[in-house]
DNA sequence: CGAATTTGACCAGCGC
DNA sequence: GCGCTGGTCAAATTCG
């Protein structure tokens, strides 16, 4: 029909999207969040127990195979809020199947779910957890097929993986420091490194429940939060930059602490 | 029945 | 200037 027309007007017509951002958004300096997630059978119990450890939900809007990449990349947007602009890629590391590669684009223009009622946050400190979040907001289909892929992927982990209940966890890891750097130094070709100045890559390296992750998305709000978590995983390098952008970019948001 | 997901097409930026 | 790739939209389909 008329997609192009309608698309078109869409593209032109950001109402909740800024030209600024629709602009950018393409494929210029967005604030990009790169986290890397270790997924392993957690996948399927996550779908046998379906716990809203979530604190957003993100409807997928788009999926697209990735040059380069086996695997193809999702396209989620928040649905938490209707005007929230709030988006995440979800994709598999080439390299490492296991690996999923979560990039959050722009942020949540909304308090989002409450954090401090949802129990999921710990009092303060604990930042070790958050992860499952993005499996959990995996759409189940994604869910799924993660598993799935898991498993086809790497037969013999899929046993080790159900025997090993702890490996069964996520495993973030924070980029900047110097492990997750090496991780990151293996795919120096990855867009997500070289994207631009702007770009965080962050990588957790987490072996609990998962949690209050998306808090450290909502940058945008719980920065005292997402400073604590930072603060638990040592001075990161490019946090520094990450959080004074996200400052820049959310400066009107409540956050009640700036750390100096 | 409503909401979410899937899939294909279109558009725009970027590299050659 | 052309082609390629990534990103988004919207209709169709599926699931709860």
């Amino acid at each position: 029909m008329d997609r192009s027309l309608s698309s078109k007007l869409h593209k032109e017509i950001p109402e909740e999207l800024k030209p600024e951002t629709q602009a950018s958004k393409r494929r210029k300096m967005v604030q990009k969040h790169v986290v890397k997630v270790r997924i392993g059978a957690n996948v399927g119990k996550l779908k046998n127990e379906g716990p809203p450890s979530d604190l957003w939900s993100w409807r997928k809007y788009g999926q697209k195979p990735i040059k380069g990449s086996p695997y193809p990349r999702g396209y989620y947007r928040c649905s938490t809020s209707k005007g929230c602009s709030a988006k995440k890629q979800v994709e598999r590391c080439r390299t490492d199947a296991s690996m999923l590669i979560i990039t959050y684009t722009s942020s949540h223009n909304h308090p989002g779910p409450d954090l401090s009622t949802t129990n999921l946050i710990q009092p303060s400190k604990e930042p070790q957890n958050h992860s499952n979040e993005d499996l959990s907001t995996l759409p189940k289909q994604e869910q799924l097929e993660l598993a799935h892929d898991e498993k086809r992927n790497e037969p013999n982990m899929t046993t080790r993986e159900k025997k090993d209940p702890v490996e069964d966890h996520f495993h973030y890891i924070q980029s900047p420091i110097s492990g997750s750097q090496d991780i990151i130094a293996n795919q120096g070709e990855d867009p997500f490194t070289v994207q631009h100045e702007r770009l965080h890559e962050t990588v957790l390296l987490l072996d609990e429940e998962p949690l209050c992750y998306s808090q450290f998305m909502n940058l945008s709000t719980p920065i005292s939060e997402e400073n604590d978590f930072y603060d638990e995983l040592e001075e990161l390098p490019t946090y520094s930059s990450f959080t004074s952008s996200a400052r820049n970019n959310f400066p009107n948001e409540r956050i009640p602490v700036v750390p100096s």
